[in-house]
RNA sequence: GCACCCGUAGCUCAGUGGAUUAGAGCGUCUGUCUUCGGAACAGAAAGUCGUAGGUUCGAGUCCUACCGGGUGCACCA
């Protein structure tokens, strides 16, 4: 593709002495391989009628495109369309793993996703941002980052402050000696409880809201002082650890890429503070009733407290200390943040008051959100309520549901499925997750495209012929075949360029659609041409697999 | 109230400003084939692309206003 636009542009050039960079896109089947509404863009420039302006294009493009045009046409207001010869085309088939996009060659890339907080339990959002983010980490790598993956988690702040609340009222004192008596399988849960009773108990009881403030400025005091000694740092280490146990878990079930660093927002904190207050004397933030803020209302957004009245740290200004970590010690060329579309506009103000401090990291970093899981029936996930959806129950859904199919389906196929099932819709918006349908044998699913993958490398396996080197000609269904495989670098280009995973899923479902179709009406196996399709069946499944991989699913030969 | 996101087939969703005809999957209906793994293929029905204007040679896509849904708006994360 790079080629023929590259060789369209010159041609403009000579024809018109124009030096833009005309559009080409890949179009219907029937109109051709490629199509360019150059012409309509320069009609208008040039005063020219569009059909005219292709004509001319065409004849120069022709000559400049020699053999590598197969036919050259002129359609409808002014299009013009590209069909390649045989031999281009099944060149650009073969070549179509080795084509990987080079957007961030060289660049290192920082990559922030999961954010699960200790003390809390790890609900169905949790999944689908380490399933997207690992995803995405994917896509930077392959277009050539020296990708770094980071994982950042509130170990500090009112939500801790209300499970060491109810915790230790739950152990009758501070006593840590009685966390032995919470059966290791039963802690996620139990650390689950104990944030949503201090959470309702903060709402709701006066006297305890105090305390619970008290044991916030007490679970700052541990970091500050490093106490690790006191029967309450004795509890509150204990308690993190088995968060960060049953954070590992999950990891190791979805399989994803392990994390390069887990950054614990108290690490971050000091570097925070530390920055605020020197903005504060720097006028970047102001006093406000007691508190420190950052006033975003001059900038188009609004008002936000980051260090509060009573001197304790906000999120915010943990935020400032991992961006300002981040950059001191990667120096990176981008660092993308993924999470859920609650933290938009937030996210929007702690960026530009980073920007007033740091202007390089803060323009150099990328927010993506992601909406919200909701269960079919539209039940929204909340990590409020007592009776959440936990990420663990999603796979254990997806479990049951194909148990129920009868086909005894493997862990790499209940993982094909939910991780597909959270990759093939666009990010930003709402997710509706379905497991019958996630799981189901037939359809846009992962385990159909994991069966069609283990079908064509059963028919490899079958072959006797070996596959030819180069394809030069196309007979029957070979070519609309051919030209679907070419696509694949066209694909993951756009797919790193949006940083959207799911045009990888629509392309395969796509691609094995098409390979069915070819398959249907064209034996393999004994024909006279088997050795040119071995070659297309093989070059198929490596894009599948290639495909599945950069969405962290698996291809196995035989399922 | 203000800001941001989203409204496309019964359901779940794709859709680079372009092509006589807006596409998939599921569901519904009808066919094919004694299968190189049928978890298949072919076809049908099903849409005023939320509504109304505007820009453009051309709008599901861009702009404006409304309607409907979601999220966020200082001491939570």
């Amino acid at each position: 593709m790079e080629t023929i636009q590259t060789t369209l542009q010159g041609v403009i050039q000579d024809v018109f002495g124009l030096d833009i960079k005309p559009e080409l896109t890949r179009t219907d089947e029937q109109f051709g391989d490629y199509a360019t509404n150059v012409a309509m863009q320069l009609a208008g420039r040039l005063r020219r009628a569009p059909r005219e302006v292709a004509e001319e294009l065409s004849v120069s493009l022709r000559g400049a495109l020699g053999d590598q045009a197969a036919d050259i046409t002129i359609a409808g207001p002014g299009f013009i369309n590209i069909t390649l010869s045989d031999a281009a085309l099944g060149a650009m088939a073969t070549g179509a793993l080795s084509s990987k996009p080079r957007d961030y060659e060289g660049k290192t890339v920082l990559v922030e996703y999961s954010d699960p907080n200790p003390f809390k339990p790890l609900h169905a959002g949790h999944l689908y941002t380490t399933l997207i983010g690992d995803m995405i980490a994917r896509l930077v790598s392959v277009a050539g980052a020296q990708t770094v993956r980071l994982n950042y988690g509130g170990d500090v702040g009112l939500h801790v402050a209300k499970s060491m609340w109810a915790i230790c009222r739950d152990l009758g004192g501070e006593l840590p000696e009685k966390l032995a008596a919470v059966p290791e399988a039963d802690r996620p849960a139990w650390l689950g409880a104990n944030y949503a009773a201090g959470n309702t108990a903060y709402e709701d009881d006066e006297q305890a809201k105090a305390e619970i403030v008290a044991y916030n400025k007490r679970v700052y005091a541990l970091h500050t002082d490093d106490d690790h000694d006191s029967p309450f740092a004795q509890i509150y280490w204990t308690c993190r650890q088995w968060s960060y146990d049953y954070f590992a878990v999950l990891y190791d079930q979805l399989q994803v890429v392990p994390f390069d660093r887990y950054i614990p927002e108290s690490s971050v904190t000091p570097l925070g503070v530390r920055t605020v207050q020197e903005g504060l004397a720097t006028g970047v933030f102001e006093e406000s009733d007691g508190a420190v803020i950052f006033d975003g209302d001059k900038f188009g957004l609004h008002k936000r407290v980051f260090i509060n009245s009573a001197g304790l740290p906000t999120y915010e200004t943990k935020d400032v200390g991992l961006s300002l970590t981040k950059w001191t010690d990667y120096q990176f060329d981008k660092s993308i943040i993924i999470t859920a579309v609650e933290q938009l506009q937030y996210m929007q103000v702690v960026i530009k008051a980073i920007e007033q401090i740091a202007p390089e990291p803060a323009q150099r970093t990328t927010h993506l959100t992601h909406g919200v899981v909701k269960l079919k029936g539209g039940i929204k996930m909340s990590s409020r309520r007592g009776n959440v959806v936990t990420a663990l129950d999603i796979l254990a859904a997806a479990r049951e549901a194909g148990a129920a199919t009868g086909t005894n389906p493997d862990e790499a196929t209940i993982l094909a499925a939910v991780k597909y099932a959270f990759a093939k819709n666009r990010i930003g918006g709402d997710t509706a997750y379905d497991p019958v349908e996630s799981i189901a044998l037939e359809g846009n699913s992962g385990p159909y495209l994991q069966y069609a993958h283990a079908r064509a490398r059963s028919i490899m396996g079958k072959a006797t012929a070996t596959p030819v080197e180069a394809v030069t000609d196309f007979d029957g269904g070979e070519r609309s075949l051919a030209r679907k495989i070419s696509e694949y670098p066209d694909v993951m280009a756009h797919a790193v360029s949006d940083l959207m995973p799911h045009h990888i899923c629509s392309y395969l479902y796509e691609l094995a659609q098409t390979f069915n179709r070819f398959y249907e009406n064209n034996q393999v196996v004994g024909n006279d041409r088997e050795a040119v399709r071995l070659r297309l069946v093989s070059m198929y499944a490596d894009v599948l697999q290639d495909g599945l991989q950069l969405l962290g699913i698996t291809a196995p030969d035989r399922m």
